[in-house]
DNA sequence: ATAGCTGCATCTGTATACAGTTTTTATACA
DNA sequence: TGTATAAAAACTGTATACAGATGCAGCTAT
């Protein structure tokens, strides 16, 4: 992890603590020691403070008065609400996308999607990831919501954990053949069925999590 | 504003700060000093600054590095982005309710509604505002997301000093109205029609801010 | 007058100090 | 062997100190 940049001590900290976090290297429930983490990084407890406050709204920790800082630690309920969130506002954002999408744009989630199922088969699972990520990015962002973007992204790097479970777990094929239908009903401009198989999508990664991984997690 | 309690000074800080943002007495763009508020609430600046970066995430302030705190502007484009979120999850919270809402709840809301009307024939604004928040609270809390939950409360506080000037403005008449078809939706169980209904209600919001608010205030 | 520079006052980021809490360890007791 | 308790260690919240960065008033030169 290296700190040095124009960047305060205060953003490196945040940013290497979100980052292990969303990697899923620091663990929901661990404590996290203001003075390790200062010391660790030769620096004073300060910044570490001020970066524990950011996580701590961000919603990447739990911070207690007087009792220091965990890593917040997300249910399975959790899991299930972001999903159905993820669904209806990446919905409206396809809704919103259909009849904003230019041809290129169609045409680069065609070859995100090609990308992904070349690095799944293989099995280079970040990849997979990174590129599952840029192609939900691009109907969302073409939707034009700014806010809604943004909340996504917030979103979705708080649940990052559990999502690269699912990848990681080889079980991108359906998402795949799914994201090929959505691609199908942006070309085709209709709106309520991008709007619909959009939502089935996040339902589908939410069916995946909940049986096949959060089950053998116990 | 009051600080002692068992509360540490950065949570009474940064709930003084909210507070005031929200209500609109610290203007958008305004410059927040660390040292003016440390010395104005006679504590030194460390719990201030803490403050400031909960805020921060929170988007209530706007934080540049090595350039101080800023109280966020926001845009007719983000008024307007707001709204139309509120109007999804909003009335995916309605659609969720509809099946889980208790006849007491459904006339509660009945009740915030009449005491609505009756505050706004009376001109006591405030009251209006509160109980409008609170009309909605009922079945968003009832849909059972919690998640969801969580994150219209957000955004809403985030938008409290637009929303408020809606009420202020005595424009709550139609919201009203509106209120009493959304019970009437949820009384005869038509989730569908509850959900339409909350989204229309939302977007009603929004055009009256649009026009007849943010209009006159240049 | 305007554009640019200079130096000062102010502010921000970070380190350090310290008192009051919380947690841990150690000890005594059942 | 387990539980209650007291003392010690570690940690948190806050204050303070200080160096480097920023911004501004006034000055110089065009």
């Amino acid at each position: 992890m290296k700190l040095n940049k124009n960047r305060t001590l205060r953003e490196s900290i945040a940013d290497a603590l979100r980052d292990s976090i969303m990697q899923g290297q620091l663990k929901p429930g661990v404590k996290i020691s203001e003075p390790a983490l200062a010391s660790q990084f030769g620096i004073s407890r300060t910044p570490v403070r001020e970066a524990f406050r950011q996580l701590d709204s961000e919603g990447f920790l739990q911070v207690l008065p007087r009792r220091g800082a965990r890593v917040a630690p997300l249910s399975e309920k959790d899991v299930r609400e972001f999903y159905e969130i993820k669904a209806e506002l990446e919905s409206y954002a396809a809704r919103l996308a259909t009849s904003r999408l230019t041809e290129k744009e169609i045409d680069r989630m065609e070859f995100l999607n090609n990308q992904m199922e070349t690095f799944h088969r293989e099995k280079d699972y970040k990849k997979v990831f990174n590129l599952h990520n840029e192609f939900h990015e691009v109907f969302i962002r073409a939707g034009g919501n700014e806010q809604l973007h943004h909340l996504l992204q917030m979103l979705a790097s708080k649940f990052q954990r559990f999502r690269i479970l699912l990848t990681i777990a080889g079980k991108s094929e359906g998402s795949i053949a799914q994201h090929r239908e959505i691609i199908e009903a942006f070309r085709s401009k209709n709106p309520d069925k991008a709007a619909r198989l959009v939502a089935e999508n996040a339902i589908f990664g939410k069916e995946v999590i909940i049986s096949e991984i959060l089950g053998e997690m116990q």
